[in-house]
DNA sequence: CCTTATTGCGTGCACGTGAACGCAATTGCA
DNA sequence: TGCAATTGCGTTCACGTGCACGCAATAAGG
């Protein structure tokens, strides 16, 4: 009919800058070779035009492999980290980009280990980098040095602030802690409640949950202003002196009727739980085990969000935007924040 | 290293079958001129090397338009249907297979008019078909017709039973009910409480939603059998009366505190229940007025899923189950259902 | 001033698929 | 038997992009 206007591609530009087309795309992707003036030429053209390039046909030609390096935690079997790093995996190896992951490990409670980490990182001179910021300084000042290097990268989950125009996916952590805090408390008023927080050391540096604590905390305390917030820390090294330690807890404490862990592990509570149905639990992320114990009544609720669907997530706009050339264009990639409840977990992405 | 299995082109197929790539495409997409013993041979090769087309490639290379009709109710600016609508469209147009849709609109509470859009709907001969499922049994031998046609179809949201091998995309309705009952009661243990029921002609034959409100009454009436359910009717045309009518039915049950709608259109109640800030209401789907009357209070919490992406995804699969002439390997394509609250509004897709 | 880099730009191939076209062999029909 | 239609199959172009290559014009160096 009338409107019908047809997606432009790299020859129109071309056409309506007045060069060819390869040099269109030299310009798109900063690879030299054209003058000050073409480069002009050729953006106003793209403007104009309102040109942006067919992925499908990008992904198709893009025969380059990108190294994509991850700095992130360590991890064992059924953790948090290993859905991140599946989703990694899925979503290079169907991306359509030539992608090559190449994991750096670090030990979270280990700043050395990280420090140790970055540097191979550096060596590996990848062509992008995504990475989590557990050691807030650390990852600061490692972050400046990227982008002295003009190594692209992207925060996966959690950032560190002052860093501009850096793509960050990933929840608002605070926002999530109290939206656990919540839904453990909702009608309740209770004069007391547990708070158990599972550190294999617990005078170690980095605290990558302590926005999400921040956040139950708040919550509690201007919603609950007259509740008191116990703490017990327990070992997960030691799964065996988990239960005696609540069991103590409780026995000291019969009042309490509330339990929230703010990491990802309240799976490591279930035998404890089931032995308590009068308590009602609240924790995060959808792991396997915690989706089990949610299933089985143990836990009422878990605030999560799509780990190894943020990940992909994470790597496609990140992989994109270095097929681009250029820095995201949404620099802060919020994930929506999922309340996963027995009645509607039966669904969702990859329990 | 040693595993670098490269993925299988058509080029492998056809070697692999000792034929050529014009051979295999026209056995892939059921265009004839081939033998069946050539076509065995093709199966047999497609099986082996586990291909399957790479769909950028197909999507670049794909100049044919596809037609997709979609017989779904008509709507008015904000409704449910309109956000379906928007789904489709952006779908359609960054699919990257030239898609073309053609709206049958039909009024949800007139069967006439309904059997009249499917009719003009078979006169179009298109591609493709999207339904949903209100009037069970008049869908339900429109879906045969399709059949008989060879005009392949999906549902969306809605489907009739009997039908196998056919495409749904769509949240598990009466578990979303279920979940609407919850979260409305909780912990309580209420006497009484108020089903709103949002109608136009409370005699019609339709009843999208029925399912969902069987979810919600099961459950009461499972967890909390001493509850019993009022139900108020009221009309959607004549907004002023709606607060009266409530105001009447308080008036007369003075001990209810707790309200749900089960269909999309609690925002209607927010006057009233910003007047009564003691009663608990849950309502369903993410209309921006209800995500409104969400973050002010009014409503507590919203059963929902993502309306447009659900539209977005079951026209993407359904697309990609065209380009291959093969159903879809899914055949039921549960959508996860979210638990909408103030605190984890913010990052829902379009809101 | 001559030789060699460098700059600026255009051309051509490849990616994997869809689908039209063309050609030979076979079949159908009178 | 003769000619057209159909069947079975291979070849070729197009989709839009990334990138290597190649050529001319200019700049740099002796």
């Amino acid at each position: 009919m009338e409107g019908e206007k047809t997606i432009p591609t790299v020859f129109d530009v071309a056409r309506e800058a007045g060069v060819s087309r390869g040099t269109v795309d030299r310009v798109i992707h900063k690879r030299g070779r054209y003058s000050a003036d073409t480069e002009a030429r050729v953006r106003e053209a793209i403007q104009r035009l309102g040109y942006s390039a067919n992925l499908n046909a990008a992904k198709l030609s893009s025969r380059k492999v990108r190294r994509i390096a991850c700095l992130v935690p360590a991890f064992q079997e059924g953790e948090y980290w290993e859905y991140i790093n599946r989703g990694f995996r899925e979503e290079a190896r169907d991306s359509g980009f030539n992608l090559e992951l190449e994991m750096f490990l670090y030990n979270q409670t280990d700043v050395e280990s990280f420090l140790q980490q970055s540097a191979l990182l550096l060596e590996s001179t990848p062509d992008g980098v995504i990475l989590n910021a557990v050691f807030k300084e650390e990852v600061a000042s490692f972050a400046s040095v990227l982008k002295q290097k003009g190594i692209p990268f992207a925060f996966l989950d959690n950032k560190v602030e002052g860093q501009d125009n850096v793509l960050y996916v990933g929840v608002d952590s605070h926002r999530c802690g109290e939206l656990g805090a919540f839904l453990l408390l909702q009608s309740d008023e209770p004069e007391e409640i547990l708070l158990v927080r599972i550190l294999r050391d617990k005078h170690h540096k980095g605290d990558p949950n302590r926005e999400r604590r921040q956040g139950f905390l708040d919550y509690v305390q201007e919603h609950h202003p007259g509740t008191s917030v116990h703490t017990v820390f327990i070992d997960p090294e030691t799964p065996d002196s988990i239960a005696p330690a609540l069991e103590k807890f409780i026995s000291e404490h019969p009042g309490v009727r509330h339990l929230a862990t703010t990491n990802s592990r309240i799976h490591l509570l279930a035998p404890f739980l089931a032995a308590h149905p009068e308590i009602r639990a609240v924790g995060f992320d959808n792991l396997q085990k915690n989706i089990l114990a949610l299933r089985e009544g143990q836990v009422d609720f878990l605030v999560t969000h799509d780990i190894a669907g943020t990940a992909r997530e994470c790597l496609r706009v990140f992989a994109e935007s270095l097929s681009r050339s250029e820095p995201p264009s949404l620099r802060n990639h919020y994930i929506h924040a999922d309340i996963l409840h027995r009645l509607n977990l039966d669904y969702y992405p990859e329990d």
